[in-house]
DNA sequence: ACCCTGTCTTGACGGTGTCAAGATCTGCGC
DNA sequence: GCGCAGATCTTGACACCGTCAAGACAGGGT
């Protein structure tokens, strides 16, 4: 039911131009009938897809928690440790910035949609997949790293951080993960 | 220059209801329209005071960042560690959240602006004092406990914590700060 | 008295999200 | 083959939005 439209994929291509909107001037100034035009269709065409704006960015929100899901377990059976997991976190917040910079807005999301929550648990799953226990619970250590790693993250996007840290943005995390002490266990 | 305006004080006025309206709907929701209605003038009014809608948000931004260079000074004066600023970083996300949901938002600020500048210095010369030199360099210390707090804070704020979390923040920072080493120094 | 500057209003413009209605295509039973 | 039902997309309309230009208005210095 999925595929095979009039316009071949348009679902598809209205994530991707979207994606390629956000990427260019981020969410906040995201339009619908931007995004149409980019795809070559006429401005109501997203509506029947995903409902409404929130729903477009739903879309691309629940894809990039599954991306993200995919890189924690890549990095998990590569090293198995948090350090690599958290690095491997912060590379994938640069480079797929147009998604990360929506996944973490509940405000512009449809927040009970089954695809994203379904998504989004598998990313948690993933963060907490070294620390025991599922990702229900409260677990201090799975807690840190990802506290670590998010606020490393959105911090450097939004240019907070000095040059040097810009420069190299994976040794600057490494030394900061030796700052702590969760590189240790 | 800045007071005694026909209206009393229309600036600060503009700068309450955005806050508000920012704290109902979030910053991507916010409408001029809607910030000057809830201060009893016209639609065009903030243009004047602020020049666009990014320019009200920086002013809120900038805001922010000087309370919050407040409260991290006075936690240095209190008590003189990382994990108690941390947590003062933290409180003051929940207890501004209007203003913390748009300090880091680049793309709706106008980032070359003096005072959004200068309070922003304020804030990061504050979050270094613990770590010998100004806030220019990088410091791996200073960058691991802000990133932990911030990092703990969107995330809180997004909803991504166990209830175990939001029922009590602070105590859930402090063992993650336990799960780290950055109070041990 | 008079103008000048800062403050705010009014009116207009193009752009935006969303909805209702219609057009067009696709697959499927017959 | 054929026609119909439903999915897919377009068209048109509406209210709202940010921004700009022009004007109204007050207060202070000259």
């Amino acid at each position: 039911m999925n595929d095979s439209y009039h316009h071949g994929d348009l679902r598809r291509a209205l994530i991707d131009a979207a994606v390629a909107a956000v990427a260019e001037s981020g969410p906040a100034a995201l339009s619908l009938r931007a995004v149409a035009k980019r795809a070559g269709v006429s401005h109501a065409a997203p509506a029947h897809h995903f409902g409404d704006k929130a729903g477009l960015l739903t879309a691309v929100a629940a894809e990039g928690f599954d991306r993200l899901a995919d890189t924690l377990e890549a990095a998990w059976d590569d090293t198995g440790d948090f350090a690599a997991v958290g690095a491997a976190y912060v590379r994938f917040a640069i480079d797929h910035r147009p998604h990360f910079a929506v996944m973490f807005r509940p405000e512009l999301l449809h927040g009970d949609d089954a695809d994203l929550r379904r998504a989004s648990g598998r990313s948690t799953d993933a963060l907490h997949r070294g620390s025991g226990g599922g990702g229900d619970g409260f677990n201090p250590a799975a807690v840190a790293a990802w506290s670590l790693a998010h606020g490393f993250a959105e911090l450097l996007l939004a240019g907070n951080f000095p040059q040097e840290v810009k420069d190299d943005p994976e040794a600057a995390f490494r030394a900061v993960g030796y700052a702590t002490g969760l590189g240790l266990d």
